[in-house]
DNA sequence: ATCTTTCCCACCTAGGTGTGAACC
DNA sequence: ATGGTTCACACCTAGGTGGGAAAG
């Protein structure tokens, strides 16, 4: 009797999400969301911040999915594959090559996203959002992904049955979603568009509009 | 070749933890964290705050684990049961009886741990902390746990085995968790030690610090 | 010189505290 | 009048931004 209450609990967990739901799992489907934003920022080649202490990506990575069976469970990877074997560098406006990449290593670590393992009518149910994974140049103790600076790199999605055998389900990327790893901006316009929709940025945003309607900057009210 | 780097990322989220496991289950261990700080406020009676968006927890309820099969797949539940029929007044500096408990209810509804489902490496590898419950006096959306103000609680784990058949595997409780559901701090010694050890009232400790040092009280600065 | 990285910083977002007056 | 509840608020914790100087 208060058994069965704990126990539906727990099956509640799966109630949602299962009309989008395939048994069989015959046709997986994953599409990015937030396209038109990723679009804007590749359309002036997008770049990332890599620090020591690992930093968020920004547009954040998220995923809508359809086609998992709804009571199996599984694990959500993301990993980061080197595009070319090129190390870049800006100058004038455009990046260009700068001879051949760094290291051998042309895959990076792997990503779990954190409500993994879950049901596949848990992944089903609202968007998934990799807001968490930090992307750093240093090899950190916890789960940060390390990329080469000045290298391109490309988020591939990767879904895992966990089971008594793992079985890989589905690998997916998004080449909208490409991007240069940086230490600093170097792009003028990557910077603009970071602060225009990044709610982080704010402060920044408000210098420019202050800036842009003749007032004075916030910058400068810190010169005595 | 590249599938089983990304299935051995998966197999890594068993490694710790296996130590403490026991495939059989037969010797499940429940310990309550900070017990010392929980007897402090139940020594004067404890009180928990209600809200209509949901009040978290202070005392966090934290729990350490062992004894699950490591690789299985668990989720853990919180519930809290009404301790008694009675509805609480607090008068002259005592609670005392003040009738009947208000509704049949003594059961609140099930609050499901977030990293839930998650193997039992997972749950035993560090502390398990419940400090996203939150705790309303009114019918809400969200995950939150409603109880009846004035009435006294003591919070309930349950650890639920996932598979094909779900499995109530272990019930706890916690003696010394037990409150009472409050809209407002009625024991001037539970908000002393309330604002004394919860980083998130830090600026009431302040203005008591500089009172007992002789200084003006922080409240008092903004009286014109 | 030039290019890349590091660090500290002011400024935000996001949200958890008890207070005290107002409300019922 | 009384006792319980609600609300806006100042003040925190916690941590994510790019800027700009300084360091490699």
């Amino acid at each position: 009797r208060c058994a069965s209450r704990l126990l539906s609990a727990v099956e509640r967990q799966l109630q949602e999400g299962r009309e989008k739901g395939d048994p069989s799992e015959s046709s997986v489907r994953v599409s990015l969301e937030e396209a038109e934003l990723w679009r804007k920022f590749r359309e002036v080649t997008n770049e990332m911040i890599v620090t020591k202490s690992g930093r968020r990506m920004f547009p954040i990575l998220k995923v809508s999915i359809c086609g998992l069976d709804p009571s199996a469970m599984y694990s959500l990877l993301l990993d980061f594959v080197g595009t070319d074997s090129c190390r870049w560098k800006y100058v004038n406006g455009e990046w260009v090559s700068a001879g051949k990449a760094d290291s051998g290593r042309r895959q990076s670590g792997v990503y779990i996203h954190p409500d993994s393992p879950n049901f596949g009518a848990h992944w089903m149910k609202a968007v998934v959002t990799f807001n968490k994974v930090k992307l750093t140049n240093k090899v950190n103790g916890g789960g940060q992904i390390m990329l080469n600076s000045l290298h391109k790199y490309e988020p591939h999605l990767h879904i895992v049955r966990v089971a008594t055998n793992h079985r890989l389900v589905c690998n997916v990327s998004f080449p909208d979603t490409e991007f240069i790893a940086v230490t600093a901006y170097q792009n003028e316009e990557i910077t603009a568009l970071k602060i225009k929709y990044n709610p982080f940025a704010k402060a920044f945003l408000d210098a420019k509009d202050r800036n842009s309607a003749g007032g004075r900057s916030l910058m400068e009210t810190s010169e005595g």
